[in-house]
DNA sequence: GTCTATATATTGATAGAC
DNA sequence: GTCTATCAATATATAGAC
């Protein structure tokens, strides 16, 4: 059950003495404290992009970071810290490669690069993927806000780029939102349907190579569909 | 809504009188019990598909249906039953499209086809393709099975088929499996992300019309990715 | 078939000793 | 900081009256 939204200001439990380190108020802990919340975190992004929030227990995260329940939760007070402070992280790193897309470059090298960090992001960081998947999935109550916000304000300025690429003659003319959301969607879905993935290529492709596989297949379909007619 | 296809031989609670009528042993249930079923079914999607097989509760489904829990339990004994049967349910449905995909055809409308009923799907049946996100995202535990048997063997299929067609020259030369994995990436992202979509495309083009949209950006990028060179 | 009441288990979170 | 014990809230499922 849904689990109270806080909006909080987030007074964690366990703060440094009084400022005395030079790291100022934004970080009040030692660096013990941030190798135990690191690892914190690491174990409840194995559980949490497994079994969604939901369906994730205190105890699980507890048991795969190697400490007990309470101890845990001395140093996240509630579950939804946890959870909440993944999503954060990850929306940066998952924004990246899109922000990172220039509108000196040219179109196709530019759409290209873009699609294997894209894909990149898949193969190196296949949970964060699925956290978010889940989350968006669930209708994203905890980030709806942003998606809103930043994530569109950031795709309503890179359209723009592709639009005027397309005007310019140098891209076939399409939709770039469709567009951005292609790329999204083939790219991820590398991480996301994993398990499918697996299953369909069989044994004999279940190695990493699917991603190399994937990567000439989808710069070739994107690039040859958005190839401005010769 | 799109129901549910029931295998089943699923020795459920409540049978029919002894065989009286004639339906035999394949529906041992009375007209009124299967609507009670159906009625339970749909309201179990709602909640499902919104919250995974963890995230719901029976309370939901059951309010969602406007019937106590106790009552509901009488339908189905366990939470899982339900679940159980509308994945197994919706995985014919969700297949029916590639399924549908023919040697016979032309290559280029053939996969034009295709597209279209998927994003079709995605339009008709989001709570259904979201219930299957939801599971393949967690690993898929009551489904491997399947996918590693009929989809694998159909997938293998279907690829042979496609690359007949680039053997032909017909086709651009392109691994078909990932192919197969990009058309149901893209199309089913705008069922599985549609809150992303919607907030991504703003107020303005939150109606339908993204579906057409799509349509035409789809079968553009997938045509002339697959064109073969002139 | 449907209901109220309840048994039983799990889980998020806290108390308080050390 | 870490632990054992435990509370309080939920949630699955059942009992048994009607």
């Amino acid at each position: 059950m849904p689990p109270i939204k806080v909006k909080m200001l987030d007074p964690k439990r366990p703060r440094g003495r009084s400022g005395k380190s030079g790291e100022g108020r934004a970080r009040p802990q030692t660096r013990i404290q941030k190798e135990k919340q690191d690892l914190i975190l690491e174990a409840a992004l194995d559980v949490f992009s497994l079994h969604g929030f939901r369906g994730a227990t205190i105890d699980q995260i507890a048991e795969s970071a190697g400490m007990s329940k309470p101890n845990l939760l001395y140093y996240f007070r509630r579950k939804e810290d946890i959870y909440k402070q993944l999503i954060a992280g990850m929306l940066d790193v998952w924004l990246a490669p899109l922000r990172h897309m220039n509108s000196d470059g040219d179109p196709l090298p530019e759409i290209r690069s873009y699609i294997r960090r894209k894909l990149e992001m898949s193969r190196d960081f296949p949970r964060q993927s699925r956290l978010f998947a889940n989350e968006v999935l669930q209708g994203a109550p905890r980030v709806v806000d942003m998606l809103e916000g930043d994530l569109k304000a950031l795709v309503d300025e890179k359209a723009k780029i592709i639009t005027g690429w397309m005007e310019q003659g140098k891209l076939r003319r399409a939709d770039p939102y469709h567009l951005i959301f292609a790329i999204w969607a083939t790219t991820q879905h590398y991480a996301d349907f994993d398990v499918q993935v697996r299953a369909v290529l069989g044994e004999g492709r279940g190695g990493e190579s699917r991603f190399a596989e994937a990567a000439t297949f989808l710069e070739e379909l994107f690039l040859h569909g958005l190839k401005p007619d010769a």
